[in-house]
DNA sequence: GTTTCTAATCTTGCATACAATTTGTATATG
DNA sequence: CATATACAAATTGTATGCAAGATTAGAAAC
């Protein structure tokens, strides 16, 4: 395959890793020089990226990695909130057996995980259960905007999974949203899996911010220009 | 601003407006004639819109705008149900007077247009109502992806408008979910603008396929690899 | 008449060169 | 000492050239 999308996936891995933290610069020439290859087939990378919305390419002013508000990123995981809710509402009314194993391997994997303490682990493991929730909705094109948005809200979920406790009330969320979702029952499965992802925002929310006020009434009240 | 971002513009815009149909090739050297530059900007719009799954960008082998099967093609009118349910949903919760006048204006125009049967206009109307309700999400970020994935979708939901008193239909379900809205009852609202959006993408495929079957049980049944 | 192999042609991918714009620095001025 | 201006350096944007892979056409074989 092309050198473009290799190098579109290298620099996305580079992002995702922390190795460019928000804010910092994607010199066009150093990146060059890193992979070996001339700005033409980088630049084409930063700008996929760039449409994509992973990083943010300024016309003449080069591109940076996105640095999201609080609020804007508070959006971004009530966004997640209700694409990941509305893949589970699918599943609980589509599941087969296939997709039903796939996501107790993956809910298995979390528990050892999570009673090992091994948060690096757990982080990892949790992204296959939440991707084998995707697939379960059994529409492909739905598991991929998931993923996509899972992605690029990933260096932030990794860090809020580090706190105390977290990953066994993580766990048990998990259990909790299988069950639904094994029950057939849209609702409850899709209102858990929104509370779930949400409640990272949330904390993440407040980590950032260093209060714990109602972050809802903070997206709410922003000016709101859309587009 | 740079030539590549106007030019990415221009050929989206060439895209919606139906010059270039699906599966037609998007030549690198004939795009470069045309604009009167060379083609690397070329190219970098074209990547940026493939990025953006606009278009497909085969590696080696040229891009085309993209030819979603009729599988493919009610996945994302399904993405897209969940999508604008979720957008009423919080438009329901936060309701403004801004917001409320914004989509109160927007209807009164979608309203004019139906009665009397112009579907040019209705359909230019239209997207402004349902713009307006990702608005009053009061989630930016939301209304950024609700807003993209419309666009993708417009080549098709243009079509299915034409259909005889499809207008006078959509405007009464306009009427449907502004109420449910307005009355701050997130459950109706979400569900009336997912039926609402729902029945284009039923009607469509009915259209592409020629036959009446259930559409639900075509994209449950397929296989199904998410990524 | 159909299929398969080969060669010519066309198109894309990448590197390099140059032009245009922004950013940084030094100097002058109030 | 702060601010403004002019010049220098660095960085991005676009054009062009060439190499590599893909497509097409034609000839040969079945």
């Amino acid at each position: 395959m092309s050198q473009a999308f290799r190098l579109k996936q290298s620099i996305e891995d580079a992002v995702i890793a922390g190795e460019f933290l928000p804010g910092d610069r994607l010199d066009e020439a150093s990146l060059a020089e890193r992979f070996g290859v001339s700005r033409t087939p980088i630049r084409e990378a930063l700008l996929q990226l760039g449409a994509e919305g992973f990083i943010d390419v300024r016309p003449r002013r080069g591109a940076i990695v996105s640095v999201p508000s609080p609020t804007r990123l508070f959006e971004m995981f009530e966004t997640m909130a209700e694409i990941e809710s509305a893949c589970g509402r699918l599943a609980a009314r589509r599941l087969t057996p296939d997709n039903d194993a796939a996501m107790e391997t993956a809910h298995r994997a979390c528990e050892i995980a999570a009673h090992e303490g091994d948060s690096e682990q757990y982080y990892a493991d949790n992204r296959n259960f939440h991707e084998a929730i995707y697939r379960a909705s059994r529409n492909s094109f739905l598991a991929d905007q998931a993923f996509a948005l899972h992605k690029r809200l990933s260096a932030y979920r990794r860090i809020q999974l580090r706190a105390r406790n977290r990953l066994l009330q993580s766990l048990q969320e998990h259990a909790g949203i299988l069950e639904a979702i094994r029950a057939g029952d849209e609702q409850l499965a899709a209102t858990r899996l929104h509370d779930h992802v949400l409640v990272q925002g949330e904390r993440f929310s407040d980590m950032v911010l260093g209060l714990a006020g109602d972050r809802r009434s903070d997206a709410a009240g922003r000016s709101g220009t859309a587009k």
